[in-house]
DNA sequence: TACTAAATGTTCCAAATGGAACAGTTGTCC
DNA sequence: GGACAACTGTTCCATTTGGAACATTTAGTA
């Protein structure tokens, strides 16, 4: 199923980025779609006041920049490793040629698509519907989801609390005061890292 | 091109809904695709606290329902017509051999996909970064400009100021507030049904 | 170790927002 | 026309939130 996102050939590259690196920038000129073989990556935007907000917090398997196939001629977010990342770099016409001739990555395309349109939706719902205090419960669940594979105990990528207060459309003060109440009512450890625990749940779900 | 969507076939029929009526609800079981041939259509979601948001308006060209291919068996959303519509709609096994067999369909769906992500995209940092009354001036703006082909006059929809409100995630006296002062300040007019001015566009830029 | 930058902790007040309450208007159906 | 429901207009106040300011802690590095 991955074989033709695990090999370089014409029109795909590898990159690789250093934690903290940008991948590309809003406004440059977009010809390629990007997918994340490993690391973490962080899209965001600045609007025209300069503001900042964080649209997504992308891992292995995603896909970026790929709103380049649309015809938009320019990067409408800026993208940047969070960790270390190795980066398969495909040219837009490669891309084209591979979802038409290859149905196994037309379907994953298609699927990825769907499923990535499900997430920010339910960002936007979140969003519409929610105080502070549960938005930023409920995307400290969802990240610390992405790694439960992984880890017995659930953590959180590296993010700092300005970072998920650009995610929730809040100011990092905020974000302080609730981590702190967290904490305090034992929701999330700060062992090192932070560790969240099933009991966040309950902030989101309750009343 | 549209072809696939314009005939009626093995898993594929025609439905018509009076404005108001439901075509899909929060919970029903998802087996099918609808394309959206003529008409309107507001895609809302309740959550458990029984508070409404309206996550889009969706018309001719569009998908909905098209969740169900990644596997979920639950439609997550109500899908209300808002005027008479027409739909395709497409049982899940055949819009699955269409995407695999048909590449103009699989090309346009993906597209949709795509264009759909970004607008969704849009809402959400609309909604990270700005006040009520510029979320409800760009609302606006993007009501009217889905409508501009056919009109001389920049034309809304026609959707309650209470539908407005669950849009971009606040109370009705809000959206009334905001809508009357617009209306005083010559950005948008009430003729019978609503028409925008582009001088709206002041309101998301200014600042 | 000492210095520096980045991140976190804490507080405060003005401003924005939610939400309820009630009055007025419009449209529809008998 | 009268009755009813849906929508709109308007006001008010408690609550939430934004944003600045400053202290403290942590991390990186000369």
């Amino acid at each position: 199923m991955k074989s033709f996102l695990d090999s370089v050939g014409l029109g795909k590259r590898i990159g690789t980025f250093q934690s903290k690196k940008t991948i590309f920038a809003q406004g440059d000129s977009a010809k390629t779609v990007v997918y994340i073989k490993e690391g973490g990556v962080k899209l965001s935007v600045i609007n025209v006041t300069g503001k900042e907000a964080v649209v997504a917090i992308l891992g292995p398997g995603d896909f970026c920049g790929e709103g380049c196939l649309t015809g938009l001629p320019f990067r409408m977010e800026t993208a940047t490793a969070i960790s270390p990342a190795t980066l398969l770099v495909i040219e837009k016409a490669a891309m084209i040629r591979l979802l038409r001739d290859e149905n196994q990555l037309s379907d994953r395309f298609i699927i990825y698509l769907l499923t990535r349109n499900i997430r920010v939706e339910d960002d936007l719902i979140d969003q519409l519907l929610n105080s502070i205090e549960k938005r930023l419960a409920r995307t400290l669940l969802v990240l610390a989801r992405c790694r439960k594979q992984d880890q017995p105990q659930k953590m959180l990528p590296k993010l700092s609390q300005d970072t998920l207060a650009k995610m929730i459309g809040t100011t990092r003060s905020q974000v302080n005061v609730f981590m702190n109440k967290f904490r305090r009512l034992g929701y999330i450890t700060y062992k090192g890292e932070i560790q969240i625990n099933d009991s966040l749940l309950s902030v989101v779900l309750h009343e």
